[in-house]
RNA sequence: GUCCCCAUCGUCUAGUGGUCUAGGAUACCGCCCUUUCACGGCGGCGACACGGGUUCGAAUCCCGUUGGGGACGCCA
């Protein structure tokens, strides 16, 4: 099985979202099961409705998962496994508190080395750990660092191998019994029978941890793993949350369909025969072996782009945009020079708003009544000859308030073809401007 | 600071010792098309970070330097 773990504490990001594709793709491929598990043991982060919303937005993209799992329904196996590693001494009760643990982070900052936990804990007799239980000293637990490096072969990006100095004694329990991330996230990677991890390099040095942790719980199969190099924005730096270009919410806003921004997070960081393509056919020739080692940058032009052509895909316009099937013509139009969904929607409805401009206000004016006052040929030529002849209109001065009065901008499609488009509710258009 | 990762056009990449005066895509620029703006067609600009090795031969292998990134939580 395969999964994607997002936790609901913020939007989802185009980072989370490659992780989710790549899991997906990689299920499907190997015909095995893909999960959805909310990580949600972080009571005071999360936030009220975002396992929700990034539900909505997988089934948007099209990744169905086979089932969702919360993790804090799993809170009394950790805390079972926990107790467990605590009576076969591979864990132990800390009693340090924040602060004093706070100076010695910052003690080490000053230091310039590393900090790691002090171990003082790790060897309270028996005696003194019943006798702080008693007083009723809040508490953690912690696991103890392994005994000897924990080794591992990614499936991007090699052989690596840490140290238990690396590794620490970290808590796995929090004073109020939940489990860290890293507890829980070991733990039930095993329970649902995780065959390969993917997810971003920023959890490389989660990995050993994790490891460690199934280690010392005696779980020996093996899980794969396969960090992928994180995207970068524009400027070279981790994306944040914050930033809108990495926000999924903010592109589909920006009218960028689900199939282009699958296919850019596919393409970033990958080279195929063919760059434009869908999920489906990605799952053909995808191989995870094959993804670039080194971060790449997100390019919102290369969206774009993609965008346009996935546009162009599109078959029933108006029906997909929601608009009556009388504009399609005019929408097709609108689409040929839009690189998103919400240029094609901007300049629709921008027909039929009243004339912004006035440099060509009597000019239109005069058309204006030429229009409505006569019948419509079915010949754009014929039409263009008699409005020019009455108007007595010619060149910049006819076409530019002409095209005002079709689509009220100044610049843009051919006159013809928009005039072949829109005859049908021409006279309409026309009355509104 | 410590540990780890990475390094080819602006960006995404092809390239696994000779086929590389380094290929594609995108962006940008120009021309054509067009009474406008785009689309489209054609063309152009543009990169092996640096320094040492190894080798007959290095973008490709090794070492170092530099640069960039990530991780160092009772966050995930």
């Amino acid at each position: 099985m395969l999964r994607f773990a997002p936790s609901p504490t913020g939007d989802m990001h185009i980072g989370n979202l490659r992780v989710a594709i790549f899991n997906y793709i990689v299920a499907k491929q190997r015909g095995e099961k893909f999960l959805v598990r909310i990580e949600d043991t972080d009571k005071e982060r999360n936030i009220e409705g975002k396992d929700k919303e990034i539900l909505a937005l997988l089934e948007l993209f099209k990744l169905i998962p086979d089932s969702v799992v919360y993790q804090s329904g799993n809170f009394h196996i950790h805390q079972q496994m926990a107790k467990q590693l605590l009576d076969k001494k591979k864990a132990f009760v800390c009693f340090c508190d924040e602060e004093e643990l706070n100076k010695e982070r910052e003690k080490a900052k000053k230091e310039k080395r590393p900090y790691r936990y002090s171990g003082k804990c790790e060897n309270l007799s028996s005696d003194e750990v019943e006798k702080l239980l008693k007083e009723k000293k809040p508490f953690v637990i912690r696991i103890k660092k392994p005994e000897n490096n924990i080794k591992f072969k990614d499936e991007i990006k090699g052989e690596f191998d840490f140290s238990p100095f690396e590794v620490d004694s970290f808590v796995i329990l929090r004073k109020d019994y939940t489990p860290t991330y890293n507890f829980a996230c070991a733990i039930d990677d095993m329970l649902y029978d995780i065959s390969l991890v993917i997810r971003g390099e920023d959890h490389l040095s989660n990995t050993p941890k994790q490891i460690h942790i199934r280690n010392s719980l005696g779980y020996d199969k093996e899980i794969k793993y396969a960090h992928l190099p994180i995207i970068l924005n524009e400027e070279g730096k981790k994306l944040s949350k914050r930033e809108n270009h990495a926000s999924v919410k903010w592109l589909l806003e920006e009218g960028f369909m689900p199939e282009a921004i699958v296919n850019y997070l596919i393409l970033l960081g990958n080279s195929f025969e063919k760059e434009v393509f869908t999920l489906d056919e990605a799952i053909e020739f995808f191989d995870l072996s094959k993804i670039s080692r080194s971060p790449a940058k997100f390019d919102i032009e290369k969206l774009k782009f993609l965008n346009k052509e996935h546009m162009k895909r599109i078959e029933n316009l108006s029906e997909y945009l929601g608009y009556h099937k009388q504009y399609e013509e005019l929408l097709k139009i609108f689409r040929d020079e839009s690189a998103t969904l919400k240029e094609i929607r901007e300049k629709f409805e921008a027909v039929f708003e009243k004339a912004k401009d006035d440099e060509f206000k009597n000019e239109r004016e005069i058309l204006k009544k030429e229009i409505l006052e006569n019948e419509l040929e079915d010949s754009y030529d014929e039409f263009k000859k008699r409005v020019s002849k009455n108007t007595s209109l010619k060149g910049k001065k006819l076409f530019m308030p002409l095209r005002e009065l079709l689509i009220n901008q100044k610049h843009g499609a051919e006159i013809k073809d928009l005039y072949k488009a829109m005859k049908p509710y021409l006279k309409e258009v026309v009355k509104t401007r």
